[in-house]
DNA sequence: GTCATTACTTACAAATTTGTATGTACCATA
DNA sequence: TATGGTACATACAAATTTGTAAGTAATGAC
């Protein structure tokens, strides 16, 4: 959160963009991990090491950032609980569970066209 | 396209995320400016310029450059006229065209959470 | 012969994103 | 006293993405 040039290209843009309900709700799940932890997170709870299994190959810099970028959206709810060893939970939020179906259709459009794909070079 | 370290965590983690359908759609239509060029090609053709128009900051560069990888996913169909000046215009393939009611949905997610954002601070 | 128009291209640089490696805190158990 | 388990944090570095500035080609209008 370091300060930014104010009215550079890119901050200009990035305003644009905020400002567009399409790619405000794009740039929530943006990025590499984001779309797939929401996912995962989709039926059940799940603690920080629970999740990390599900990617073989995330690192647990990048788990954390991206957890605490969806917290700080409000997309994840995060639960500490005081044990030793730690104990820590993610869900959904209301507002990420509309996200689901979404993701569904994604995941269909992906499903289908990358079978095409494959089919274009037989 | 220069080569780069295959077996990099940064390579096994792109793969992985090839590899599911939902984030293989979801990259299609990452970044900052795929989304919303796809949106405007939604109904109709457009120009080269024309499209510039939509996004008052992009630069050349960016423009052509997500025109090129769009259309090197089969996205996007690029029409050049021999004329002087040049024409060159923009259109979505069938495959794009199954995005948009995705980017209506996500619209409204945005538009709906985005206003619930706004409510937040009264 | 100069300028305007359109759709780019190129070399370079800044900003952001992602990854590497190591360390921390707590308590239980050996 | 050493080790294991969990969920991180931190300093640093590499990779990717985005932006800056300038130039190109063709032709018609002036």
């Amino acid at each position: 959160m370091t300060a930014r040039k104010e009215n550079s290209t890119y901050t200009l843009n990035e305003k644009f963009i905020t400002e567009c309900d399409l790619t405000y709700a794009a740039n929530k799940i943006g990025g590499r991990w984001k779309i797939v932890i929401l996912d995962k997170l989709g039926n059940r709870k799940l603690r920080f090491g629970e999740l990390k299994k599900e990617f073989p190959y995330i690192t647990e810099r990048m788990l954390t950032l991206q957890l605490r970028a969806l917290e700080q959206d409000e997309l994840v709810k995060r639960t500490v609980y005081a044990e030793i060893p730690p104990r820590v939970e993610y869900e959904l939020t209301p507002m990420a569970l509309e996200f689901l179906p979404i993701f569904c259709q994604l995941s269909a459009w992906g499903k289908k066209n990358k079978a095409l794909k494959r089919g274009d070079h037989i």
